[in-house]
DNA sequence: CGTCAAGCTCTTAGGAGCTTGACGGTGCTCTAAT
């Protein structure tokens, strides 16, 4: 069966998007891939369809429990039984019965956590995993050195496995994170699909104001003004439920926040009514984005900037996918940035902290069990859960931790000052990525030229709106009051077939 | 940086007004034996 045959009869494909037919075909041929592909439409296809090319599992690593749910719906409802979600949403029983018949399956998703046990991959390894999928590959440059260091053992997790082939997908990537992929992945010699982080459409504007108060006036005046739906980016929670509070007493009626402390029920429900244009307008963190894959968004507005230009690409990313315009709109002040950087601090242990956990842990002379040591450091001392795990690899990397033990007798006198390096190395990567941010923020050329540099690419857009150092004209992202007043009813079956209509997105 | 709560001072008894300090975001997993 020819690749075409499955793309019709499986997923109901008449051609291939961009990339997509080069990376499925480079994987048959028994090659690794790293792929980037601009906006979320269409990479599950290039590991779907070999799958059905294979004799083995495919075992997709996938960042968040959401995605790795939705992705199994999807699968499901196109009439593929075979797919499991390791994760914690299985109970115990539903578990040790999956990992009992793995090689039963043909989609296998996993977070990179559950991969860190080890009765996981002795189940992988007997289930003869035959391509193995890093789906957001970026998270590991993103996410692995701090926030979620797993990542940073997936290369082991690939090694364990045997080496099937690897396909590790992203959306955007500066040179510098695909490097840390290949790096932590091990992949020597992947063939690289790269693509253009460039989208034509999507206006860039930043705008200056002298503090929050003018900020939420012209937010307020953009909220009204622009079309909808859009996505308000805050580096709060607080903040997120403040604004709404404000644009609801303003006149906007469907707005709703979303945010990480939120419970995971509610997150969803939000989510979805957005997804079915039942808000026009999402106040959020940046939990909020990975894996929504709505076509329709046309603004995105940060009050904030955010951390680095790679969560800002992103993030604006997440409007305009339908090809037509949008726009992004950048509200800055000043003291923007201590906040940021504030944040950017929160992220790594304190070399006090550092120095308290270590000399804690010389207290003790014989091997204790990890979980003892880290009950300890988490509920008694109360130590941040991403400072703890930030200890705990370089624990394992030095030999203390080794498996479920600790041996605290090898923490040698210089292990303080290694690890405190590896903050400083941390931080400073950090810094210089928001110094990137506030370039471009700061830039009198065109933005979009920026970014592009940034990203290492080529060439530049020559479309009208491309950013406000270009020239925009707002008014072409206006709301167009006059043509939905003169829509009137005409009967029902028309209707109901511009609301079918409104159903496929 | 902006916000908010706690605590202090002043002046005169309960409240106003000030300073000080903390906080701010992203997610996975719990198989541990008694």
């Amino acid at each position: 069966m020819k690749i075409e045959q499955v793309l019709q009869t499986k997923f109901g494909f008449n051609h291939f998007r961009e990339g997509q037919r080069e990376i499925i075909e480079d994987l048959l041929a028994g090659n690794h891939v790293l792929a980037v592909l601009p906006t979320g439409t269409g990479k599950s296809l290039c590991y779907q369809l070999p799958a059905y090319f294979m004799k083995r599992p495919v075992l997709i690593v996938s960042p968040l429990l959401s995605l790795m749910e939705d992705q199994v719906q999807q699968l499901k409802a196109n009439g593929e039984k075979n797919v499991i979600a390791l994760n914690s949403f299985l109970r115990e029983e539903e578990k040790k019965e999956a990992l009992r018949h793995l090689a039963a399956y043909r989609f296998i998703y996993a977070s990179p956590e559950i991969l860190q046990n080890a009765y996981v991959i002795q189940a992988l390894q007997s289930a003869n995993v035959g391509l193995f999928v890093v789906d957001e590959a970026h998270c590991i440059s993103q996410w692995g050195h701090d926030f979620r260091l797993d990542y940073l053992h997936l290369g082991d997790v690939w090694q364990s496995l045997g080496k099937p082939i690897c396909l590790a997908l992203t959306g955007t990537a500066t040179n510098e994170v695909l490097e840390d992929i290949k790096h932590y992945l091990q992949l020597k010699d992947a063939h690289e699909h790269l693509y253009s982080m460039n989208r034509p459409n999507i206006a860039m504007n930043v705008e200056y104001v002298e503090g929050v108060k003018e900020k939420k006036e012209k937010l307020l005046a953009y909220v009204k003004h622009l079309q909808n739906p859009g996505i308000i980016y805050c580096s709060s929670r607080a903040l997120t439920e403040e604004l709404t509070v404000y644009l609801k007493e303003n006149g906007i009626e469907n707005v709703q926040y979303y945010h990480g402390g939120m419970e995971s029920s509610e997150r969803m429900l939000i989510q979805q009514q957005f997804l079915e244009n039942q808000l026009d307008v999402i106040c959020c963190t940046s939990a909020f984005g990975m894996g929504v894959n709505k076509r329709n968004v046309r603004f995105v507005i940060h009050f904030q900037p955010p951390p680095q230009l790679e969560s800002y690409v992103q993030e604006i990313g997440r409007s305009g996918r339908d090809g037509e315009d949008s726009i992004a709109i950048l509200l800055y002040h000043e003291g923007d940035d201590e906040l940021a950087y504030s944040l950017l601090e929160m992220e790594l242990p304190s070399s006090d902290i550092v120095f308290y956990c270590l000399s804690t842990l010389r207290t003790n002379k014989q091997a204790m069990s990890l979980k003892k040591v880290e009950d300890h450091f988490l509920f008694t001392i109360g130590i941040q859960e991403t400072h703890w795990r930030f200890l705990r690899y370089y624990l394992q990397k030095e030999g203390v931790i080794v498996g479920d033990t600790v041996y605290p007798s090898l923490v040698q006198e210089s292990l303080h000052e290694k690890i405190v390096d590896a903050v400083k190395e941390r931080l400073q990567n950090k810094y210089r990525k928001y110094t990137a941010m506030k370039q471009f923020i700061h830039t009198h050329e065109c933005r979009r030229q920026l970014l592009m540099r940034y990203f290492e690419e080529e060439g530049l857009s020559e479309k009208i709106n491309c950013c406000d150092q270009c020239g925009i004209s707002l008014d072409d992202y206006k709301k167009r009051e006059n043509l939905k007043k003169k829509r009137i009813f005409k009967d029902w079956e028309s209707e109901l077939r511009i609301l079918l209509r409104q159903g496929e997105e």
